[in-house]
DNA sequence: CTTCAAATTGTTATCGATATCATCTTGTCG
DNA sequence: CGACAAGATGATATCGATAACAATTTGAAG
């Protein structure tokens, strides 16, 4: 019944894939497989007229360059490895972002991981990275395990840490505190008047950026002599916007008479936001929320959220900022921490004069 | 001044990067490099015990393996090339989610780019994917350029259009038709009494998705004989939740008469009803407003949004499988369409009773 | 005690580019 | 005009693993 006459025009035709080489493209125009590859190079010394054939003889025959092979022999792989804890949280979708834009034109290509904010999925990643022999490699955070730690040593390669300031650096450092910047959002809404704090966070193991903010929003409050902070922890980290509702539900009916309530994100706060308004609460009248990112939605949503802005795409470009010359200066630079700035953005959410609409 | 003396511990050692071979932990244990090659892997027969000690060596001098040069010989890359038009989308960071997830436990590494929604950076980034000679392509839409077409077929390996049916498949395609679930998406409003219908969306030209939807949302607007529909086209696409705001505002200044708004994505839809809500027009009391994309934020904001939801990870879970058989079966399994589920989901912002809240 | 198949290990060639050094032009300058 | 530097190109070895085939060992069957 099966028709073998049929036209195979788009099937897949294994023959299809002529196993083209460089030496194929260097006889076709006279020339050795060497010049082939100088031509593919700027650097290198071809004459114009030379390349020009090379090139048109490229085109012709639809050569692609094999940089598999390429990197063998120049033992340059051409990858920088990055690993992110998630790529659907817009923070670091901007930070990979930076990165991506700062690698532009270098001939250098990202090879990214995602580690579900798990040390030991980190440290998976990093040997199936390092199997790859990347040039250097960008991290989030700086918890890993031991032999995580041990790979990326032996390694021989710059590694840059980002989003957090570790205590231990591997090497470089990108980053900023994340206490300090919570600590900082709490003064200036202690200093606004507030003086009933309460903190939502996820349970706190894992994402070390969040429990670095929870230490941060505990030792502060209490610094300012507002007793201890009232704090709900609520669902493994990251948590979501739907689990903010929740979080702040239960914040709530422990303790009604909070005034103020930090977020260790954004999402967590719209999420927060939006279950007090469903209530029949208003915010900022009836309670105040503040969150951390400044991701786009909190400039949108109603009321608009107070946050603490972070450079997310600043550190993702200035970690390969300093990858890049750490390779370029041959890797003497020696380690350094960038400090990326942030900032608190006041706005309607935790306003003191109330109604967020007319 | 410089004291060269101090302890250099941590400082990277041009030395530390004793490359070690394969040959040197053969060496080591005893045995050929082929056998150590043949341990890396679970299919090749090695005895227990040989491969136990080898592992341990392996462990012992800290030797990872170089998948460079094994793709060389092997001619086999471990590569699947994915490319999505934005890794901030959390529709298409779900997409590459899904991806990642099916090809745990293969062997095979994700090599994520993005397009910028742009035909020409998709094309760059086509080329610089197949140097590295990925094993498959998944790509998203079916737009592409004449070169792009020309390198993909000539690559020989098998390609994945996602997130559209186009109309002249390279290869084969996951995804689903942009226009119908736009048109389902009015023919349900229309049916719930709705008749005057606008539309929100970039300005055409480059996200094709989004031009399937304006042209499903046109088309069945003007077959159910509602006339011809009210449509902002506003700032480049992917259009921001701002962008969607700000739409929203010229809209009704031009037709103050509009029932319901329907937005090219979620993002916008939100950027509408939060302006709204600003301007103390209450959704879906004065207008009601509905998405694309079902996005988190839609389940969790107030009102509520009106969208289509789309399976963006089983998108990009489907597309990564079928490239998988297509590489199992041998290349020989031709050219698919897999269609992926949409549907309506009724929310808040569209709802005929009226008043959001109570 | 053979014999032969299966299991285990080794040897050699090779993947496709590039580093390195060698060769050959060309042109400038004293 | 000779010498030498700069520019362009080529020949060969090599990067570090794996494919393919060969060799050896082991064990079960006859």
């Amino acid at each position: 019944m099966k028709n073998e006459e049929e036209p195979k025009d788009k099937r897949l035709k294994p023959g299809d894939a002529q196993k083209l080489t460089m030496a194929e493209v260097a006889k076709y125009v006279g020339v050795s497989a060497m010049t082939v590859s100088r031509a593919f190079r700027q650097d290198a010394s071809v004459s114009e007229e030379t390349r020009k054939r090379i090139m048109e003889a490229v085109d012709a025959l639809g050569y692609v360059l094999d940089l598999s092979a390429g990197s063998l022999s120049s033992r340059r792989s051409g990858f920088i490895a990055a690993l992110v804890p998630s790529i659907n949280n817009s923070n670091f979708s901007d930070t990979a972002r930076g990165m991506t834009d700062a690698l532009q034109n270098t001939g250098l290509q990202l090879l990214l991981g995602y580690t579900d904010y798990s040390a030991e999925k980190e440290e998976e990643l990093i040997e199936a990275m390092l199997r790859r022999r990347p040039e250097g490699i960008i991290l989030t955070g700086g918890s890993h395990t031991a032999r995580a730690r041990r790979m990326l040593v032996k390694a021989g390669i710059p590694v840059v840490e980002t989003w957090e300031l570790p205590e231990d650096p591997i090497n470089q450092v990108v980053g900023f505190s994340n206490s300090e910047a919570m600590s900082l959002l709490v003064r200036t809404l202690a200093g606004q008047g507030y003086r009933k704090f309460g903190y939502i966070g996820g349970t706190t193991a894992r994402d070390t950026r969040g429990s670095q903010r929870r230490s941060g929003f505990q030792k502060t409050v209490e610094e300012l002599g507002l007793g201890p902070g009232r704090m709900i922890s609520f669902g493994v980290p990251p948590i979501t916007m739907e689990q903010g509702g929740q979080a702040i539900v239960s914040l709530l009916e422990r303790w009604p008479d909070t005034e103020v309530v930090l977020c260790v994100s954004d999402l967590s706060a719209f999420g927060a936001i939006m279950e007090c308004t469903r209530r029949g609460m208003q915010v900022p009248r009836d309670i105040a929320v503040a969150g951390f990112g400044d991701y786009e939605i909190s400039s949108i949503c109603h009321p608009r959220i107070t946050t603490i802005n972070v450079d997310c795409y600043g550190i993702g470009r200035q970690a390969a900022a300093r990858l890049l010359d750490t390779l370029h200066t041959g890797e003497a630079t020696g380690d350094e921490i960038t400090l990326t700035g942030y900032k608190v953005v006041l706005r309607e959410s935790t306003d003191r004069n109330g109604a967020p609409t007319a």
